[in-house]
DNA sequence: GCATAAGCGGAACGAATCATTCCGGTCCAG
DNA sequence: CTGGACCGGAATGATTCGTTCCGCTTATGC
């Protein structure tokens, strides 16, 4: 028998517990101690030391989990086959994944790898063409642009209540006045578009 | 002669530096230690300190003004005779005074004074006033609450790039997008709107 | 003129706060 | 049986900040 009730098994649920315990309180706090993790992971301090060389290698890690999350759920809305439907399920879902608030606060606490770099091109990508479909089934309204979608997201994580489950039913329906807000087909918006430099800041690396 | 080129006239010229100073430093980051908005001031910790009384005084000063800020803001939208212009402009008025960024950022730093919970229940009679105006207009979606408008304006105060004009813009852009969405003549929007409690908790004294 | 003190710059101090290390322990694998 | 993986949590050392203090400058009242 090679796993079951051993010191590896328990190991390994410690693996999940911990980064679990990180994205709450880092959610909840940005700025947290370490210690605060270990806490509420119920374990040591040593057992967040075993697997992360230090402080900033979790939040990377935490980070990056995220982007690679929002890219899953961008592959995904590919799959759906009305390209409005698409888009709004897309936003849906990362408000409801709740992606946002950890990149967003947690950007500059550390320096992205080339390999977070490049997923972060990637979504760029992906959200493109979610849009450019979207575009495509004459719902979107004119002028909206690619880089509007980071901002849009960021906008709807800044909704926030004590309680958690609330949250995320407050944020759906502030998402739902934007999306109308977009379908509208009403006048221009005002202002240029954000440049894609003015979108992607967080994930550029330092020269 | 009282007043000219004196000791006191130095004084009160500082008066407003190190206010506008502290404002723009907690703006960029709630956290900053007070020696960077002495600094920024160009004045030394002594003049915040003969001011002051300490870093929570200066925080709740700078909450306090913004509040009154927002009700002036408030008031003013009364006078506009159309009641949805009166809405629109309210919005983007306060969007542009930036009045939320420093409150939202800066709660559960200090606690508020009798004074300052007067005041903001004052701006939610002010705000309900508004929205009732916006709603007899006819143009304001069926389902929209007093409640909503506090969120709304956070969403906007989440959008932030580097430059401080650019940002002003950007939010005037997304406001567009929510106002636009607040007008649609759309479907229901999911979930209850928030509860006054939901609301207002920042402003509300511990017993 | 001159003593007084308001107003101020900035160094010094002391209390926290944290990231990180280290020192035992525990308990499976071989 | 035993070496080592795994872990809890105290100890450490650096850093950050709020606040105080000291000495200087210079209006101002007499």
């Amino acid at each position: 028998m090679t796993a079951l009730s051993g010191r590896r098994v328990q190991a390994a649920r410690n693996d999940g517990v911990i980064l679990t315990a990180a994205r709450e309180v880092f959610l909840a706090d940005p700025k947290a101690p370490i210690a605060a993790v270990a806490e509420r992971a119920g374990v040591g301090i040593s057992a967040l030391y075993r697997r992360y060389a230090n402080k900033e290698d979790l939040l990377r890690r935490l980070c990056h989990d995220g982007l690679r999350r929002f890219n899953e759920i961008a592959e995904a809305a590919a799959a759906e086959p009305d390209g409005w439907a698409a888009f709004t399920g897309f936003l849906a879902d990362v408000v409801d994944a709740d992606v946002h608030s950890l990149t967003v606060h947690l950007a500059g606490t550390f320096t992205p790898t080339e390999d977070m770099a490049a997923d972060a091109r990637r979504s760029g990508v992906l959200v493109a063409g979610i849009v450019e479909r979207a575009r495509h089934s004459g719902r979107l309204r004119p002028g909206a642009d690619v880089n509007d979608i980071g901002f849009v997201l960021e906008a709807c994580a800044a909704i926030r209540v004590p309680d958690a489950d609330r949250t995320r039913v407050l944020r759906r329906r502030y998402l739902a006045v934007i999306v109308d807000g977009l379908a509208a087909p009403a006048g221009t918006l005002p202002g240029p578009p954000p440049a894609e430099a003015e979108a992607n800041w967080r994930w550029r690396r330092p020269r």
